[in-house]
DNA sequence: TTGACACCACTCCAACTGTAGTACTACGTT
DNA sequence: AACGTAGTACTACAGTTGGAGTGGTGTCAA
């Protein structure tokens, strides 16, 4: 078992784009080899199975999505109101459906995980997580809404940007701005009413 | 090709029974013909190669989801007020977690749906003119809210199902109802508001 | 009698996994 | 400075699996 972080990663990061370009269908050892640049048979040596591969790689997604550190500054300054949320969410769901290796990767993998315990284990931890930080964040730095309106915006928003990366013409291109607007106008409760 | 129409519709079953199970990457043709418990060999006869079968797939998801009269007639009966959107709701929540395997085959068609226009193409239809017909029945019906209280209610329903499915320790069971009741609440005006 | 289909068996094929063997590099030792 | 060692990259291969597709035969119904 080799030990080479920086490979691991790459490797890893390959899994990755592999499972968002070709599914989990196409995701064997040799794909990645092929995806990371590196010679066949590598990625057996990094990785002992199927399974060690897919929750590493649930696990460095998680990694990768993690710091995001430019929008928490953005979050931290101006206002706390409605409009500042909404313009919060659209970047959330533009940044998102800007890159969507990771998003769908992560889709792949949830699937995944119905099969796989461990692979369960980490994912559900890694978006617990998440989660509990977006509510404590949110309520921390006053914005508007509860934290029922942070996991309910959180179901929304999500369903949104699968609809666009896996189906875009469901909803029009066009009518995803309203929507957010929407959605955080009807979730979060007007500034006066707090 | 065989044309026995109902074989084939018992091979897209199993089709469908197989991509909820092991997903994509198991949905082999002989998978298909162990499912539906038919000779090997058989599928081949039924479905030219692989987009054929999912796409087949597809439609056939669609026919099986579409009719729910029973739910139709609930919705029907007694005052259209937002207890009975919850209500409602709480239905569509139970009843689709209930019977797993349909949204989860059309999740991995969805994803598979990156890659195979035809099949996308026939998940953006089927998709779409269900949630048009929602919309159409919620406003004829006269239950609370607009147009676009439907198609939010559509995205965060969603995505909670597809946790519940998938990861369901994301989102604690006995949260289920009371968000559910806060999304109406929020996503429909009261009933004064009208 | 003919045509369509179910069933069965068989062959071909493609690909993946895992490992063994070799070469390289870096580092530590003497 | 020379040497030895450990860890890693690379290459090739051997074994295995499992699936696809097809051709032939029996059966049933028109």
């Amino acid at each position: 078992m080799r030990q080479n972080p920086a490979r691991r990663a790459a490797l890893l990061d390959a899994a990755i784009e592999v499972l968002a370009r070709e599914g989990s269908r196409g995701l064997t050892f040799r794909a990645v080899d092929e995806a990371a640049g590196v010679p066949r048979g590598t990625a057996s040596n990094y990785f002992a199975n199927r399974d060690e591969l897919l929750t590493q790689a649930g696990a460095r997604v998680h990694e990768r999505f993690r710091p995001a550190p430019a929008t928490v500054a953005m979050a931290l300054e101006g206002p706390r109101d409605r409009a500042r949320l909404t313009a919060l969410m659209r970047d959330l769901v533009e940044r998102i459906s800007a890159f969507p290796s990771g998003q769908l990767a992560l889709l792949e993998l949830r699937l995944e995980a119905t099969r796989r315990p461990r692979l369960r284990e980490i994912l559900t931890r890694q978006i617990r997580d998440d989660l509990e930080a977006n509510v404590d964040f949110h309520l921390k730095t006053g914005l508007p809404g509860d934290a029922t309106t942070v996991v309910l915006l959180y179901l929304a928003i999500n369903w949104l940007i699968l609809d666009r990366l896996t189906l875009p013409e469901v909803i029009p291109e066009d009518r995803v701005p309203e929507l957010v607007e929407a959605l955080v106008e009807r979730l979060a409760p007007a500034e006066g009413a707090r």
